[in-house]
RNA sequence: GGAGGCUUAGCUCAGCUGGUUAGAGCGCCUGCUUCACACGCAGGAGGUCGUUGGUUCGAGCCCAAUAGUCUCCACCA
């Protein structure tokens, strides 16, 4: 079979995938580890969003999946990379209503059963399109077992785990500050509120004592939450203060009685030094207000509009109460300072919206006793974060969490499995539906409310693999998983979650390693966004450069942890390097006769050997960068030698006699087959396209061939002493090669070369290298030459000699010779300060001593060549 | 306020447990359409590794301080 003449991707990815699916490569088997034949390697995919298309993170995160995977794959592991999707419950949800809306209808016009209909039809529709879009990416997932957060099985360990909890009393229904967004309608976690800076004012309000005997000025950020006062807190230590603790105020606008009370939560120094406490609406006031038996007064409605509480305010937005509010305080004379004030405000992460802390009676998931071992299963180490760093932020997050709210008063979703007696007020919590309270027997209602859309993802890596039921194959042969693969914004989100879930729920860790990646950024390193408009979307990449060319570019260069950006260069680079490795692979098929066996032949040549050996030391580096998850070093080593050691010196060197040796057509044909499975993790189209092409294939798949392992044995049979030395003969040809050029010889012009070595055997081997890559007339290898005439250069233990010739330049002749005097006598320098330190040789190891005295030898023989040739021509 | 990352060639970034002359890609300069590839080949220029101290025989790497920059966490009403 021959590869057409130039590297278009469109021809075969499309083919080449299916070609995958109908192997049954993808799908994993769990016989084989039950069985004991072999050993598991499970990843979970950080399921996408069923509303999200692919973007340029999407690539980064699944190609390193995949390369994993691939890897493990052809290590003969029985490998299942599980695929699904999300439901993603505000961001679905909003995403509909949005839709709604155009058409004129709400949530509540339609009713909850005809929106769920929508919400499902809508999963239908776009569930599917970033599934697609992951094919394209070559990722091999075992789509047989493709999952939805909300099929049938998770949702059963949803409720499984649910009513566990709450038979244990880790979960439980109360009242608290949550964090209310006004437009999405619903409370929302604590991870969910992002915080910005905003430009605010604080507003020094004056509260008149209810005995007329003066006033207490308090400050604040948020007036129109006065209206909910139910006191004002000192420090108890304030001397300004005490005398009026146990005193009265009264709330102006409304007129409320409201004590002073004293709380050391008070900072003495902040603002007043007085404080209206609102327990309904901030956190720190609830607590207070706990403290000190306060009533809790809401005076805003869910959509951030004043309530029934808030008097003649009722109805208005509370951006609209606070400015009236401001302004009646003002025409009342309260109002005492306006000053400036910048301060955080917290906002919801998926609209924006400024969030309004909001008492309300939700469901909580009590965190301390599921915490605490999920932080000892990471700092005894048994379950890694890759980079470590990543362990701190983790730490930091679990060790000082907060209970969880769970609730969110959305339909899509999980819904709560809770139920309350309409009679008695009974709670009932079960996994089946409920339809008569089990105390007197009245109707009961559901809990109206959907779970978070993390409860879900939390159970994620085994609510996919049969959990609840333990017993079932894939829970037994792929749970625990080993790696999950995602980026650092996500820990406490998700990451957290699951391994607080896995530990409680299975009473296992649910991976043994946490590969943490950083974020693809624009070219300038700006975040990619929606608003700047400078994402990549990666499906026109793939369009115009093909997929493996953008694998290539979202892998190049990355360290573990750390953010890469996305460059027009990187995937030109990508892309012409797959560009290269299609053209070699077509050097080497157009030169093949079909005798070739592709089997190493036992007669090799010094090229041969060396070549080898190097490519088993390149099998090496990259098994074990890949071990260790540096994915960027390995790629970086695998192109480098590749394109630097294969394409460059060995193809070249056996160019004279490929087409009339078998046996080095055979030593290319093994050497493209490693390489072909050294890359094909990263760039799986075109290597197995390219392999498909190769002798002996036999139809045998790239993608299940098995990966390459070090061969010490035949390095060990190979390896001589030329094979050490043959880097020289490398080295020397780039010397001659720079010589020609210093002395501006035409390229075409041939030249007598005459070299001096004590490798005498092996240069008269590789003369034929010379002539071929020197452009040489005649070389002449010998333990001693005479230099009369001919200009010198020096290369490791080689002295190299061409006629001086009639081009001549006695001037630049003595530039150039200069420069190399000066070079090797800064090296000779230094070396004598480290060998003239007694410490050095004290101190230093004995190799290290050695390696520097030799290295000053052969500097000063240098030198004195140098030196040599400057004298005879001056 | 707390934690962490980054700072190395014009640009983007590597640099493992400290050990010869600090690497790559792009860009730049010179030459080459050599029968796999100009998405290429050959050769070259370019860095006092943010700054200052310290440890060490030896520091891009370890320690301390400092500057710039980015991120995460917390959040004083």
């Amino acid at each position: 079979m021959e590869l057409s003449k130039t590297y278009s991707p469109h021809e075969f990815e499309d083919r080449i995938y299916a070609k995958w699916v109908a192997s049954g490569a993808f799908t994993a088997n769990p016989d084989n580890v039950l069985s004991g034949a072999k050993k598991p390697y499970t990843i979970v995919i950080p399921p996408p969003n069923i509303t999200g298309q692919l973007h340029v993170g999407h690539a980064f995160n699944n190609t390193l999946q995949d390369i994993i995977i691939r890897v493990k794959r052809m290590q003969g592991y029985e490998t299942l990379w599980l695929p699904g999707t999300d439901h993603a419950s505000i961001a679905t949800e909003s995403k509909i209503v949005a839709a709604m809306a155009e058409e004129g209808l709400t949530k509540e016009s339609i009713g909850r059963e005809e929106f769920l209909k929508r919400a499902w039809d809508w999963k239908v529709k776009y569930g599917g399109r970033i599934i697609g879009q992951l094919k394209k990416l070559g990722s091999s997932c075992d789509w047989s077992r493709e999952r939805f957060t909300m099929d049938e099985g998770c949702s059963r360990a949803v409720q499984k785990v649910f009513v566990e909890l709450y038979n244990k009393q880790q979960i439980y229904r109360g009242v608290r500050i949550v964090n209310w967004c006004p437009k999405c309608r619903t409370s929302i976690s604590d991870v969910e509120v992002e915080f910005e800076e905003q430009q605010g004012n604080f507003w020094h309000i004056s509260y008149p004592l209810k005995d007329g005997s003066g006033s207490l000025i308090i400050a604040t950020t948020r007036p129109e939450t006065m209206l909910g006062d139910t006191a004002v807190a000192v420090n108890p230590d304030d001397p300004r203060y005490s005398a009026l603790v146990g005193k009265t105020l009264v709330l102006p606008l409304i007129n409320r009685e409201i004590p002073i009370v004293a709380d050391s939560y008070v900072d003495k120094e902040f603002g007043t030094g007085a404080v209206k406490i609102t327990p309904a609406h901030d956190p720190n006031d609830f607590e207070v207000g706990v403290r000190h038996s306060l009533p809790v007064i809401r005076v805003m409605d869910d959509g951030g509009a004043m309530n029934e509480n808030a008097g003649v305010y009722q109805g208005l937005d509370r951006y609209k109460a606070r400015k009236k509010i401001v302004a009646d305080l003002d025409e009342l004379g309260l109002l005492v300072k306006v000053e400036p004030h910048t301060h955080n405000v917290g906002t919801c992460q998926r609209c924006g919206t400024t969030v309004e802390p909001t008492a309300s009676r939700q469901w909580f998931v009590k965190m301390d006793e599921l915490a605490k071992p999920a932080i000892d299963i990471v700092k005894t180490g048994e379950l890694k974060y890759v980079p470590k760093r990543f362990e701190n932020m983790y730490l930091a997050w679990m060790e000082n969490i907060r209970d969880w709210c769970v609730s969110r008063q959305l339909w899509w979703g999980h819904r709560i499995p809770a139920y309350y007696c309409d009679k008695c007020g009974e709670t009932v919590v079960s996994e089946t539906e409920v339809h008569s309270c089990p105390k007197c027997g009245g109707n009961v209602t559901q809990d109206p409310d959907t779970l978070d859309t993390w409860f879900s993802s939390a159970l994620w890596p085994f609510s996919t693999l049969g959990y609840p039921d333990t017993e079932s194959k894939d829970y037994k042969a792929f749970y625990p998983t080993q790696t999950l693969v995602t980026g650092f914004d996500i820990i406490p989100f998700w990451v957290a979650r699951m391994i607080f879930s896995g530990l409680a729920y299975t009473g296992k860790k649910p991976f043994d390693a946490v590969i943490i990646h950083g974020i693809i950024r624009d070219a300038q390193g700006r975040k990619m966004s929606k608003t700047l408009g400078n994402g990549i979307d990666p499906l026109e990449v793939i369009d115009k450069f093909g997929a493996d060319a953008l694998r290539l570019a979202v892998v190049i260069g990355i360290a573990p942890g750390n953010d890469t950006r996305w460059t027009d260069d990187k995937i030109l680079y990508a892309r012409n390097f797959v560009n290269k490795l299609w053209n070699a692979s077509r050097y080497l098929l157009l030169n093949l006769t079909g005798e070739e066996t592709g089997i190493l032949p036992v007669s090799l040549e010094p090229e041969d050997k060396w070549l080898i050996t190097s490519l088993h030391g390149v099998i090496a580096t990259v098994t074990e960068n890949i071990e260790n998850f540096d994915i960027g070093v390995a790629i970086g080593n695998l192109i480098d030698f590749f394109w630097k050691a294969f394409c460059d010196d060995y193809v070249e060197l056996t160019k004279t006699r490929i087409t009339t040796d078998i046996n080095v057509r055979n030593v290319l044909t093994y050497a493209l087959s490693v390489f072909l499975k050294l890359f094909h993790p990263f760039i799986p189209f075109v290597t197995e396209e390219i392999y498909s092409a190769l002798p002996n294939v036999q139809g045998k798949l790239l993608i299940t061939s098995e990966y390459p392992t070090v061969d010490k044995e035949l390095i060990l049979r190979i390896a001589d002493e030329q094979t050490g030395l043959f880097g020289q003969v490398l080295e020397s040809i780039t010397a001659i090669r720079k010589l020609r050029k210093e002395k501006d010889i035409p390229d075409k012009a041939k030249v007598n070369i005459e070299i001096e070595t004590p490798h005498t055997a092996l240069f008269e081997y590789s003369a034929k290298f010379f002539v071929k890559l020197c452009n040489a007339e005649s070389v002449i290898i010998s333990d001693k030459v005479d230099e009369q005439g001919k200009t010198v250069t020096v290369c490791l233990d080689q002295r190299i000699f061409i006629p001086s010739g009639e081009l001549f330049d006695k001037e630049k002749e003595l530039a150039r010779l200069n420069k190399e005097l000066a070079k090797v006598s800064k090296e000779i320098e230094f070396s004598e300060n480290k060998l003239n330190n007694p410490n050095f040789i004290a101190k230093a190891p004995e190799q290290q001593v050695a390696a520097e005295k030799e290295r000053y030898a052969k500097n000063l023989e240098k030198k004195d060549t140098i030196q040599k040739s400057l004298h005879a021509i001056q």
